[in-house]
DNA sequence: GGATCCTTCTTCTTCTTC
């Protein structure tokens, strides 16, 4: 960066020559052709390369894969067309609150989060090992544990104060966020963060509740089914050191509250159908949340991208099942 | 009672200029 500063100051310095003004031009160009490249240089595939170098080549990459719009081999339906919307159920009642329950026979049902995991894009994959080398090499092996066992502490505080809150029905609009003696203190930015999104959550359906699809073979646990806004919404809490305004910013998060709601519809222990999605990200500052609001028709793009997911992990399983075959016998 | 599961998070190039 200096150089090019440095550059600069001679095209000034050099301002009385004939040349000066064509100069300029040159080097505005030149400034730019620079910037350029020296963006190009740093694009994820020169990365990945240099990653390759260093750790070997990703697997992955031999499948000469297509990033243009893919389209599920079967697509599921979203919605349960047999419900109907007479089976409405009063919504005065407490929460479900379906517990998890498996191990019945030997049936293996993987989870939305394992799924999600493993069907990660190698752009994705690359990108989280570089954060967390970066990481240990700046906090150490123990630090960056350390650092990691309270990301998830935190997540799962809010989550449990969420619980609380939404079950009880207590009056939060009349409580002041910061004087919540009953938190822990790690949690009191956040509930302030996510105070304005919990005046517009009503009708509180089902807290940390079980979903399982009725003939796709997966489950999931919902944080909340709800009115938000007046809409019935699958609502996923979210905490984030970062500030995240856009979906955009939510890398996988709209695809497990698709799958979530995908499965939520086509579970007989629920008597209604969700079309809509939520993801309300805190922040541990207090500064207000942001809430990213799914419309049905959104939802059914992550849903057809979630079926994608889920026919790689499928797929994934198959294949590694059979390759493992002969070693086992 | 112990072990396992689900979930809790983490990514996106950089730093131009006044």
């Amino acid at each position: 960066m200096t150089r090019i500063a440095n550059i600069d100051k001679s095209s000034v310095d050099r301002k009385s020559s004939p040349y000066s003004s064509v100069d300029s031009e040159r080097y505005s160009s030149l400034v730019k052709s620079v910037m350029s490249s020296r963006v190009s240089s740093q694009t994820p595939e020169t990365l990945q390369a240099e990653d390759d170098h260093i750790y070997g080549p990703v697997v992955k990459a031999q499948t000469p894969t297509r990033p243009e719009v893919r389209e599920p081999k079967t697509l599921h339906p979203f919605l349960n067309c047999e419900e109907t919307v007479d089976t409405e159920e009063p919504e005065s009642g407490l929460p479900a609150r379906i517990s998890l329950n498996r191990g019945q026979g030997r049936s293996f049902v993987p989870s939305v989060t394992r799924i999600l995991q493993q069907t990660l894009s190698p752009e994705q994959i690359f990108y989280l090992e570089r954060w967390k080398r970066r990481m240990i090499a700046e906090l150490g092996e123990e630090g960056f544990k350390e650092h990691s066992q309270n990301l998830f502490r935190q997540g799962k505080l809010l989550h449990s104060a969420l619980e609380d809150i939404l079950t009880s029905g207590a009056a939060w609009k009349d409580r002041d966020p910061s004087e919540t003696p009953e938190y822990p203190p790690e949690v009191r930015g956040y509930l302030e963060s996510i105070s304005h999104v919990l005046e517009d959550v009503s009708a509180v359906r089902a807290i940390e509740s079980t979903v399982q699809h009725g003939t796709l073979n997966y489950l999931g646990i919902v944080d909340c089914v709800a009115r938000y806004r007046g809409v019935l919404c699958v609502i996923d809490w979210k905490t984030s050191d970062k500030p995240k305004p856009f979906l955009s910013n939510t890398y996988d998060n709209p695809v497990q509250v698709a799958a979530y709601a995908g499965a939520l519809n086509n579970d007989g222990n629920y008597k209604y159908q969700v079309e809509n999605g939520l993801i309300v990200v805190a922040y541990k500052d207090g500064s207000p949340a942001h809430a990213h609001q799914l419309s049905s028709e959104v939802m059914l793009e992550y849903w057809k991208t979630w079926l994608l997911r889920l026919e790689e992990f499928t797929e994934k399983r198959a294949s590694h099942a059979s390759s493992t075959l002969p070693e086992n016998r």
